[in-house]
DNA sequence: AATGAATGAGAGTTCATTCAT
DNA sequence: GATGAATGAACTCTCATTCAT
């Protein structure tokens, strides 16, 4: 009978093979709707396993939004741009962000799902990451790349927004990838962000 | 003993009050956590009542998605912009609009909250919701009022993020009005839209 | 306003057309799968008018019960044959006799799904049914009309087996009607009840 | 507390013993009138278990009536009378024939209630029964052992009228055993069936 | 480390029945 | 005589969770 037992002869592995099942069943049909029932057929495993290694259905689910979490409030606080940079810098450093976030999210479409549009805890993540995203604009700010007239907070939120919305509709359904999107959001945001053409713009 | 039967001695109000009832509850804590027992005690009746107006529990919220449905896409589809406009003229046409969009959203929290935040057919009425708004957008171009390179598509998308978290962190707590919005809105929005000032930006 | 009411301005009649509407839906779908929704609908009333005539939806069902009892006993009961038959006029006799029978059935499809296949009671009717057609049979048998070593009990149950499963699968169908079936029903049932019939018979 | 949970350590046991108290509650009480909180008890497990083992209610109702189906087919297919018999010999192998049928039924009372007299496959059964009855009928008709203008259809639903009516009358309750059934069931029926045996028997 | 078997707790839904007019 | 509106009381079924091995 010994030797039957399916895989993960270490628990690590069990483990983690009921995380990924998890993420999947709830990025696919949300927290309510996932049973336990299919995260362990997912994972090759039976219903008590799952208890071995969760405390419950809504723990297994609050480590992949922390995960989740945890992740995007790196790349997003890694995203800030140097000082002392060019125009055309400029524009290339903040697509490179803005492509580190979109592929952030890319690489991890079911906790991006779960994190961002089906966890209650997506309103407290996206807060803070408006919140990070405002700190390094504010920065940004400062070495002068904006205009000083910038509402930062609210610029961040409609930041967020886009890429909420773009992430939901081109990224994860593969329609774009991160480059593109990075681009294409840097170009439609700058031109009501960058401080200078409004500068000339207003001189006439 | 005589008068415990509950009032609504008119069908219609009695349908009413546990419609109404049902969008504050399933605003407030989403389909599955929504009781059917919750509804009928908001709405002072019991539970067989609500069976006497809904098929289902699915019935009723799919009623109220509906009509959100029904009513954002009328309130998008009258917000297009007359031809002949100046640029101020414009600006206050665009910011009217916008306006127009919000206030229904704030006028509508319960509904606002369902179609928008809870349903599964939010996709797709945020779906149509970017398309109508493609559709005054290309109008709108097509008066030269935008920039002539300008993918519709993806603008649409983009405003409709912007719509989208403002709405779920500024208009619904009340931290912001339509009017503000709409301007603020308008403000960061145009200056990547509008065709003027790129022309003399890329001119240099 | 007044007028417009549906009809039965006596309510003798709306009694009647509820009972006559109970009846045909408990003959089709039996007991527990009749609704009063259903009954009252097919009466053009409504489902307070029911309990205006009716106790209760079993009340209602005990009275079309009683009513098959009342009428089969009654039939049966009349079904016996009179002394001093030959041998010719008592096959016909009997032939009438059974044709009697399966007409009441015939008249009454509604009673006869209800009392003899659907009600809990259609133990009892049987019962009393087959006490009557022994009590017929008895006194036959004193007249000389069968061989004395009969058991008029068990034959009685044998002859409302078969009018009892014929009725089912050829009366209410109408695949064979009510004389059709008495003929064959005396022509089996006979040549097994007659004393020395088929002697005689098969002598000539 | 430990050891509270209830035996069958062997889900098949458990299984059985559902079917079996279902088996008995559905005979007693019929489809509608039997709870699964009865069925449950009745087998000393909870609610839930019963979902372990089957789809619904109608489900384990129907493998039930099924069971009966099958059942009852097969002693009835397997109750046809050899050629070649002398007329002792059929009488006796017909009075077999018919013990056993009547023995599948004595064996099985609750299967027997509820394929018979409560489901509503129950006319299907019947019809099926009434089939493979007169398929024996017209081959023991070719043997010879029956007269030529049999009408075997009719003579068939008439032989399971009466076996019908005998099992719930005679056979359930214990008033008669299979083997006196068998007996006198024959003695009845056949003297309207055999050819010429009158005549023959009556000679003498 | 893993599982077969079982359950507590509750949700949605149905239906006979009644109140007030 | 009749009805629109409402309810009490059940019942089936589901699911996260746990026991015993």
């Amino acid at each position: 009978m010994a030797g039957l037992r399916k895989q993960g002869v270490n628990g690590k592995e069990s483990r983690l093979r009921l995380l990924n099942a998890a993420a999947e069943e709830f990025a696919l049909n949300g927290f309510y709707q996932t049973k336990i029932s299919s995260i362990v057929a997912r994972a090759g495993l039976t219903q008590p396993a799952f208890y071995l290694y969760f405390e419950s259905k809504e723990a297994a689910f609050a480590e992949l939004v922390d995960d989740f979490r945890k992740g995007i409030n790196q790349v997003v606080r890694d995203s800030h741009i140097q000082p002392g940079k060019s125009n055309a810098d400029l524009k290339q450093a903040v697509v490179l962000s803005l492509e580190q976030i979109y592929r952030y999210l890319a690489d991890n479409p079911a906790l991006t799902r779960i994190g961002f549009y089906q966890s209650t805890e997506s309103v407290r993540i996206k807060a803070e990451v408006a919140r990070l995203m405002e700190r390094n604009l504010i920065e940004e700010q400062h070495f002068g790349y904006y205009r000083h007239d910038l509402d930062t907070e609210f610029t961040a939120e409609c930041l967020l927004g886009i890429i909420e919305r773009l992430t939901l509709i081109k990224l994860l359904p593969g329609r774009e990838g991160p480059s593109q999107l990075a681009q294409r959001t840097q170009d439609l945001f700058f031109h009501g962000i960058l401080d200078r053409h409004y500068e000339e713009d207003g001189r006439k």
